[in-house]
DNA sequence: CTTAGTGCAAAGCTTTTGCACTGCA
DNA sequence: TGCAGTGCAAAAGCTTTGCACTAAG
């Protein structure tokens, strides 16, 4: 068992939950794909082939749970699904969920928190309401998509 | 028939769509709610005080076909329910939706395009994509809420 | 008149829940 | 061994769809 599983199963304890051979399945199946934004569904499949008797039940319980251990992070991306992602533990509790969403060929895109310096701020000033947490979403073109459309307009 | 429902009458008219009494109680029924963000259901039965015999289904339909025209948007406040509110015309097309969600009385407020001056710029300088529509949430605290939890944290 | 729009009921999906059984601690 | 966790199936929401009827243009 990894770090990561390690210390899993240490977060477990802390809350009186036992470790089980699904939840450390699920947990390893978003781990491992840290790009992707999963569906319950897709989680589901994916999590199949290890462990063909799983239930779509105990998958719904346990992206709960790790999404209440902020483990991972359900995402809403537009498209009338909801996803979760493995949740980046370099980041700061409450500050994650930043995608480019590219409206030619559908690629989400991650961009950093640096990008937003000093907006937080901004909004304190300005409105008196104090950040705590976001989610941004940004529609549009990637580079690549952005390049074909502008040379076929040219 | 006001100002609006005339526009909207003509924009229907543009798509070979007819005006119907169910389509315009259902835009009146946000456009007299600016502040509000609205659920089927609760759009639902507003609309029916004045209509009874509308089905639930004629207002998913309406929905769909007003948020398709622009004159509403649809919000995800991250409480699991798909919300509407009536669209501000004065936004230019592709911007919209910025709120401010309070984490301990739950009020949504909206902030200005003009806070985010530069950021678009910023991303597409630094990861080339180019940003056409977008939509922000914050969690946190308003003013009131704030005051009230430095007051009994000190 | 023509055909888009409506109301109703049924169907479809995703997500949750109840319950007996299983297996971690 | 005790109780949390699981798998299964049923239930619960929300949303969409099929169809006969209604009404807008």
């Amino acid at each position: 068992m990894n770090d990561r599983m390690e210390q899993f199963t240490l977060l477990l304890k802390a809350r009186g939950l036992k470790t089980t051979k699904q939840r450390l399945i699920i947990l390893e199946a978003l781990a491992g794909r840290p790009q992707e934004h999963l569906t319950a569904e897709e989680i589901y499949d994916i999590v199949k082939e290890e462990w063909p008797n799983i239930g779509l039940a105990t998958v719904y319980r346990n992206i709960q749970l790790l999404s209440d251990m902020h483990l991972i992070d359900k995402l809403n991306l537009g498209d009338g699904y909801v996803r979760y992602e493995i949740a980046d533990p370099r980041e700061e509790s409450g500050h994650h969920h930043h995608h480019m969403i590219c409206l030619s060929c559908g690629k989400v895109l991650a961009f950093g928190e640096d990008l937003l310096d000093g907006l937080e701020e901004k909004i304190r000033k300005t409105t008196g309401f104090v950040v705590s947490d976001h989610e941004l979403k940004f529609y549009g073109y990637c580079r690549e998509c952005e390049q074909k459309r502008t040379e076929n307009n040219s």
